[in-house]
DNA sequence: TTAATTCATAGTATTTTACTAGGAGATCTC
DNA sequence: GAGATCTCCTAGTAAAATACTATGAATTAA
């Protein structure tokens, strides 16, 4: 069970752009720099992340992405829902040949799977983009 | 972000073994076929239950497995652990090039990551077997 | 002695991840 | 209006991880 890279650049992108686009737009190319993340894998990602409204693009020279609102009004589990890291421990859809017609332990393993679904996305839910910018993890 | 099968199945097969083995062992083959795992697959995550002595073996005809320890004393982190199932959201170790090494963000995210290994290490901590089984989940 | 079982290792197909490549379209600056 | 700097968009692909399968030896109850 881990986080892959699409979550987490996607939030320590916009986590720099939350700390960098205040004054002017900030180009990719820069947050490729500085965060070490290829130009090509988060220009992807911006578009998820455009498309979900959390970022606003500017085209041209001198562009690049704002946030689209405050960092206080974005949760982290609005920026992972946005690039498709899901916070599924289990898809019945999916899987709906193994794991989930089995008779016995069917029940008690998925109400163990909802809650853990549950209180990792809790967990996001509780964090804005400004807590992390600011330290503000308690 | 999501649960391998790894960790799924053997959370299912011990719990399929808390509720049946407590007059006899439990063949494999049994619990492969009432919760639809492969009968090689489950072998090799019970060689792995066993050297964490979380289940103990009864080679032979007749043979199988019974729960080393009561269902009440068995953690599931126990049973993830046991099988590699890691919860880890970032491995520093593996990802020193990248993710790491950028100025800005570096502290701020690796908070946030180390939090939810809590978080998601602690739900896990606090669930025994005996509480899955009987439905205890609250 | 036979059937049922665990034990052990190696191999492999499938899926997912994490990119790379290449170009089209927009906009600022000169 | 030309060039540079951007976003936008789609395909393709290499590597890694996952989820098995295959095979056979060792052990033991009946």
């Amino acid at each position: 069970m881990k986080l892959t890279t699409k979550g987490r650049y996607a939030v320590m992108a916009m986590a720099d752009l939350a700390s960098f686009s205040k004054e002017r737009p900030v180009s990719l190319t820069e947050i490729s720099l500085r965060q070490n993340i290829s130009l090509s894998y988060l220009e992807q990602l911006f578009i998820k992340l455009k498309q979900k409204k959390l970022v606003k693009s500017l085209r041209g020279s001198q562009g690049g992405y704002v946030l689209e609102k405050p960092a206080s009004q974005i949760k982290l589990s609005n920026i992972f829902f946005a690039v498709d890291e899901e916070i599924k421990t289990l898809n019945c859809k999916k899987e709906s040949k193994k794991g989930c017609n089995n008779k016995m332990n069917k029940c008690n393993a998925h109400v163990l799977w909802d809650k853990l679904d549950q209180h990792i996305n809790g967990f996001f839910e509780k964090i804005h983009l400004e807590d992390l910018v600011n330290q503000r993890l308690k």
